[in-house]
DNA sequence: TACATTTGTATCGCACACGATATAATCGTA
DNA sequence: TACGATTATATCGTGTGCGATACAAATGTA
């Protein structure tokens, strides 16, 4: 390929990737709303409903994140009555996020909402092994690109 | 897979792609950085050093991006010096966006970024035709979730 | 035990995304 | 040819992302 070829759209990587992950939370849009949270915040309860009562660091080594993302966005679900935020006793520092009974409640409704957006996916054209495929190879790349020097957070990213 | 699992974050297809994404735009800071440019501007470049002169609903058109989003984002790279606008002879509504001597100059040293960064992933642990597949997959998805309920845009999406 | 370093969180500033809305120009059609 | 509908762009408000920086608590070490 060569340089001209090289910078067309279509022929970025980078383009598509980028165009799916903004229409991916677009499509997630209306059933999230409808629970009053956005996708970023639906994460965060993903994390706790997994295991409640976790530092503000270590969500963000899950998703991936730095406080400077998270700190006001848990603050904003706080405000929203999902999450409580308490001093840990033991390290003054740390900041411990816990679910509320309100966020609780939520998580049979959402449970549904990525099923339901894949089946209308797979009606359409997608099979389900492709998406099998496509978050295989996706988890990969995140694994690769997170060790990538940029993207080595400056906190220790011990797991 | 019962709903328990399904709401694992490592069981969620959109994660790794919004991660990957913002992973990968990431890795082009730092050589977008050389150039003054951000991601989403340098996809403006992208489509306007194929064809210059474009309006602003057509780039937008093309990077999927509603003008919400490109009027600022066109202005502040007017203010930079990469762009000029005018407004249409032929109709006064449409604002006509054009490349500076400044943009041309850089297309050369912009069209090694992403090769050299697929480059630097390559010789790490990605095939390259797991590259094209992953393009492949991505843009049968960019075409089906385009014309997903939530996100056809309120323009008419005449190509 | 002082004190430099590290760690956990938060704040600031800037640049997106995007829904809602505004405004002016153009178009369609009665 | 009026005039309502459509179209092209822009503005506003809110919520991320993220680099840079601040700051207090905890840790390591002389």
């Amino acid at each position: 390929m060569n340089k001209e070829d090289q910078l067309k759209l279509e022929n970025q990587i980078c383009f598509p990737l980028y165009s799916v992950s903004r229409l991916m939370t677009k499509a997630y849009k209306p059933h999230l709303e409808k629970l009053g949270l956005t996708y970023p915040q639906y994460l965060v309860l993903l994390v706790l409903w997994e295991n409640d009562n976790q530092s503000v660091n270590k969500i963000g080594q899950k998703l991936l994140l730095n406080t400077n993302t998270l700190s006001p966005l848990i603050k904003r679900m706080e405000k929203n009555e999902f999450l409580t935020r308490t001093r840990s006793e033991d390290d003054e520092r740390t900041v411990l996020v816990s679910l509320t009974l309100k966020a609780k409640k939520i998580k049979e409704r959402a449970s549904s909402i990525p099923q339901d957006l894949l089946k209308t996916l797979i009606n359409d054209d997608v099979e389900l092994s492709d998406v099998i495929l496509l978050k295989k190879t996706l988890e990969s790349w995140v694994d690769i690109l997170s060790q990538h020097p940029e993207n080595i957070s400056t906190e220790k990213n011990n797991k």
